[in-house]
DNA sequence: CCTTGGCTTGAAACCGGTTTCATAATACCA
DNA sequence: TGGTATTATGAAACCGGTTTCAAGCCAAGG
């Protein structure tokens, strides 16, 4: 029942552990009789080599730690997918912890992974300012991913150009009274966006309407209630910028549940291109952040990094891509 | 720049390194003077123990291992997150390993996670047989999510009864002509469900017509595709029982390519209740599977297991949430 | 005052590998 | 054939903790 060690094999084999060792590893030529020697010893023992005893030997555990924040939106989830896939034909694994986008709970759970003696660190999102981040993580590779944060290696999406993109489309269609559903307070996708928003008007000399700036969450709810309340306050809009896709799917409830035709009446455009927003009644138009890629990137770079090869930061771009919830009012 | 070790804690201390060990785990009762000054060792070098070594000495890695199915649909994405979620306040870390739904890759991630020295083992759905299983995980405490496998520790729903009460749902409001769209062919998910479908429609009196059962593949496209074909073939339904809420999705979709009335021309059923459900136009009535509280309850029973309890498999019972894509047709 | 018993404590062995270093064996060349 | 350069190999140190074990200390009891 006892776990069978490298002494074991050595034993079998006829050889010394550095021998076996040697074999394991491909580190050294070794004679060939031995070699064959060993590694029949292995696989009739089924033997499994202990990565925790290498990785103390080694001083590396083969391991990466990602900071993940389960906020319930489809965005963060997509980058783990990402960084899980592109682990997974490596030899290191990805071990994750949630930071609940909570910079106390973020920090624990750096300190948490920086104990595990991980070789790199995966940030996805999170609220630690950037000079903790510098001091909690010296020496340690590490990647930000969906943030940008200046003397850190990040993977980000150009938010501010893409809203503006996206509100420019909008005016181009006609629209004139946007209403823009931002995303939570501090989180700064939805500043840049925000800003991108403003941009695009001031460009075309359109005014700021502050009845048509809301404050939402991210999530499908406040889209909902936001509309919604619109809606009941009789303010008039022709087109909704909303804060991702969620939040763009209640604002399409929101106009069901009051009989307003999408595009006909009300165009929307969300942000993210989750994999639900091809399939709404109707398709909807949507600025594509290629969350999973992003997290594919991320661990890139890391592997980079951990080789000690230098990296810069990845400013990838986000797509409007165009179906069918938006509609010309000239 | 090196790390501090136990032993610099030692030296500053001025005590031998069992007893900062003592103090460190409170393992045993040590002078408090002794205590105070490793305390204050401990602080001041700002000592983070080396967890890849005490795994190594104490036999126990405090890691889990997870195996995911990285298959693009929100239901096993959503137990991972239950499990991340669950692990956050203990002392055991998830590490994260995809399968891929392929026997071969998945069989590869389990061996990678012991020869880890995982403590335990979470399964998220998969395709290794049961036998295989208890060949490789022996002795190493275990559950499978998302599956029911007689003879291990299983977190499951109950499939077959739930697609039964969805189906005879629909045939209380009058519908007789119901479609239904099973998911992978050999998935267990699938087959159950479809066990449900059929058994309703025995109980009913009804005939299992062969063109209104239809394979797709879990995904929106799935659902897309097989309805718009059906449309086409001008087959007649009046009901769609959906492998789950993606393909539901596709279904809906199909319909409003079509200018077919959800749920007044046809009603639309769901399984999984993913967060996007709830907000689609109309809402969709589906069967709620609460995927994350699985992943909970799985991490909960494997700490149990560890912990030298035993316990049952869980069968959770999922539930049918009407919302407004199902329509009385008397 | 001496003995016995219970506690705290440090030395050393141990977990299972990797790696250095010295040695033995082989190859090479004159 | 002898001497040196080169390899292959094993012994032992090491990674950074935990745990056993025996010794040292102090208090209580006879």
């Amino acid at each position: 029942m006892k776990n069978i060690t490298i002494d074991d094999i050595a034993r079998v084999a006829g050889v010394s552990k550095s021998t076996v060792s040697r074999v394991l590893n491909g580190t050294a030529k070794v004679h060939p009789d031995k070699k064959k020697a060993v590694e029949e010893a292995t696989e009739r023992l089924g033997f499994q080599p202990n990565v925790v005893a290498s990785s103390l030997a080694r001083g590396r555990s083969m391991t990466i730690g990602v900071l993940t924040q389960l906020m319930g939106t489809p965005f963060y989830d997509a980058i783990s997918q990402g960084v899980i896939a592109e682990f997974n034909d490596t030899p290191y694994s990805p071990i994750f912890v949630d930071g609940q986008w909570q910079k106390g709970e973020e920090v624990d759970a750096i300190r948490a992974l920086i104990g595990r003696r991980v070789d790199g660190l995966v940030l996805i999102g999170g609220s630690v300012p950037s000079s903790e981040i510098a001091n909690l993580c010296s020496g340690l590779p590490t990647v930000i991913v969906g943030r940008n944060l200046p003397g850190h290696k990040c993977v980000y999406m150009n938010n501010e150009a893409c809203a503006y993109e996206a509100t420019k489309y909008l005016i181009a269609q006609g629209h004139r009274d946007i209403a823009v559903i931002r995303g939570l307070e501090h989180h700064q996708d939805a500043v840049d966006r925000f800003a991108g928003y403003q941009r695009a008007l001031l460009e075309a000399g359109l005014p700021l309407k502050q009845e048509l700036v809301q404050s939402g969450d991210f999530s499908a709810d406040s889209g909902l209630e936001i509309v919604g309340d619109l809606l009941r306050r009789n303010v008039s809009f022709t087109a909704v910028l909303a804060a991702n896709d969620l939040t763009a799917m209640g604002v399409r409830l929101a106009l069901y549940r009051n009989d307003i035709p999408v595009p006909e009446k009300v165009s929307i455009i969300g942000f993210d291109d989750q994999l639900e927003a091809a399939y709404m009644s109707p398709p909807l138009t949507t600025v594509k952040q290629p969350s999973r890629k992003m997290g594919s990137y991320a661990s890139q770079c890391l592997l980079k990094m951990i080789d000690g090869k230098s990296i810069d930061s990845i400013c990838v771009d986000g797509e409007l891509v165009q179906r069918e919830s938006v509609a010309s009012i000239q």
